[in-house]
DNA sequence: TTGTACGCGTTATCAA
DNA sequence: TTGATAACGCGTACAA
């Protein structure tokens, strides 16, 4: 029984395997990948000798010889906070449900760092790419082009777009909820939003607020902005900043509800009183801004269906197979205790 | 300029470089692996190829002929909170200081996933892997000895263990809590606890508790143990549960932070005052747990150096340096508003 | 149904 | 310092 083991200490390989079995390396291969291809007898031989020598195919070699790896990279730009956590979940479970793999990779919102990742997930021979938001450099479009590497751009919608998509619309979504706030009676409006340079969400949801503003008369100086990166404190921050401006705003709206919650936290260590001396407003409905207190406005954005339609719509592409290949994701008001009318 | 393009429409590979500069293959390895064996002249004529052509190393051909692929895999039960995420930050950055970079999966906190999970990483070469917590079948330690994988442990510590380890001790640090409280007066004790089934870290910290009370002579009878998945809404549903038995506890005692929040945001909903009726604590210190209202006593976890020590171990392993193979992390009381001095 | 033999893109050894 | 050339472990025509 460990007779065998002696030859060697190595891991076995598919020739160790063939030479345990008496058979060749190419039925043991058959056996693994295509199994009805191989008659049972040779089969059960075949896989007891697996078995037996606790074989693990080595993947980089199979990849190098059938050029695909039935692997999916994802490019999201932080794992630190909830934001894509869910629908990155969902985005997995229905590659799982196909026999794909996924490999993640984060950015940090540094767009030259996610031209690294970009790379580095191509030569690792990922089968396709999901990426979050358009706006890249062209170059690295191109070289995506050049590998062959169908790619589909999440949490974002343009229809005019080149690439494939599953996405929502940033810039309505956030005017749906400033022309709600306006219509509460604020007129003094803050807002604390994510990094907007590289970052088409953060920039469209900004200009979603403008629009809202600008429709309802309101002159768009009268903006305060606080640009932060995102996080519970750095909201806390942004929130203190806003409010020590002279004119102080009636609501704060946050690029999301990591921002928010840590604005209404701060809020509250300053004595300001939400919603009553102020509204604040979120976007994503992450689980927190249901617990938050008072419990936070936001957009809702169906995150796990976004990540599922993805998915799908990449599975689809690398087995070519015909599709849509826009897919707009529907967004909605979440009304909270957060958001209230403006009175003086 | 765009003549040679015409070739073909494939990725370039070492062999097109070398024709291109009009060297060996071996050469223009060479100058991307170790250019100071490669003089000058060559050296800027194979560069200059190289960005021609756009080429960029296949990873598994590169894997496979030098057998190391400069990636350490890690193994976490869940992304889809916060729990991991911030040592998993720190970890990744270390190991990018050093030139490697990072896989990462999810178990699900499934044990026959995580299986699944470490074989995936193996046969993807990578050269260690990053566990949580030692609860493992014996086979697939045996099975990552043969594969001559390091292994480093972490979120747990046990000086007798049998594997490097970088982690914390789940067991005093919540008895360590579980005295505060039971100081504080506290006889009625109510535990949501993430599954305990192969966790051992969730194990650890309900037997600090009992070890806890024991000491205090609390009959561990009069202990109410609600356990559940983690999440902020099973915390919730978690605590509903407790308070809805004939002997209420006086405190709630959760295995992590994300579990506190759902309970205190839940008994708020059922109008339960905390700290005034209930007293509740957490695990882990998360951000959430300053923002909550009220703020959450907790133990604090020093999960950036755990991260940062754990990928500091490895990489000493990987190149074979000597070097400690056990740390422990000390962890420290929270004390916040969640937990008041029990007052019939 | 099974086996032979070549190719995948690198690295590494050994000569030159 | 550079160039041939043999691995690396597997998939897959093609032949038997």
């Amino acid at each position: 029984m460990e007779a065998d083991e002696s030859k060697r200490d190595r891991t076995p390989t598919l020739a160790d395997v063939a030479r345990q079995a008496k058979v060749s390396t190419a039925t043991v291969s058959r056996c693994l990948n295509s199994p009805d291809q191989v008659v049972e007898k040779t089969r059960t031989k075949v896989l007891e000798a697996v078995r037996k020598l606790g074989y693990a195919p080595n993947f980089n070699a199979r990849a190098l010889a059938a050029k695909r790896t039935n692997t999916i990279g994802a490019i999201i730009p932080t794992m630190e906070n909830a934001i894509f956590a869910r629908g990155l979940q969902a985005f997995q479970e229905e590659l799982g449900r196909n026999g794909t793999t996924l490999l993640v990779a984060s950015s940090s919102y540094q767009s030259g760092l996610e031209e690294e990742q970009i790379r580095t997930l191509v030569s690792r021979g990922a089968d396709a790419l999901l990426l979050i938001g358009y706006h890249r450099d062209p170059e690295i479009y191109e070289f995506l082009r050049r590998q062959g590497v169908p790619v589909v751009i999440a949490w974002v919608f343009d229809p005019k777009a080149k690439f494939p998509t599953v996405g929502f619309d940033n810039f309505s979504a956030m005017k749906a909820l400033a022309n709600k706030v306006i219509r509460l009676g604020h007129r003094r409006i803050g807002v604390i939003t994510g990094a907007t340079q590289d970052n088409d969400r953060s920039t469209e949801r900004l200009r979603g607020i403008r629009s809202a503003m600008t429709d309802a008369g309101i002159p768009e100086e009268t903006l305060s902005i606080a640009e932060t990166t995102y996080g519970i404190a750095e909201g806390g921050i942004a929130l203190e900043h806003l409010m020590s401006q002279p004119s102080r705003p009636s609501v704060v709206m946050c690029g999301n509800d990591v921002l928010a919650v840590g604005a209404i936290a701060k809020a509250k260590e300053l004595g300001i009183d939400i919603p009553r001396d102020l509204s604040v407003t979120g976007f994503d409905d992450l689980e927190i801004s249901k617990i938050s207190s008072p419990s936070l406005t936001t957009v809702h954005v169906p995150h796990r269906r976004m990540g599922k339609e993805a998915a799908r719509m990449l599975i689809n592409m690398v087995s070519k197979k015909e599709g849509q290949d826009k897919i707009l994701i529907e967004t909605s008001l979440e009304m909270r205790e957060s958001l209230a009318e403006y009175s003086e």
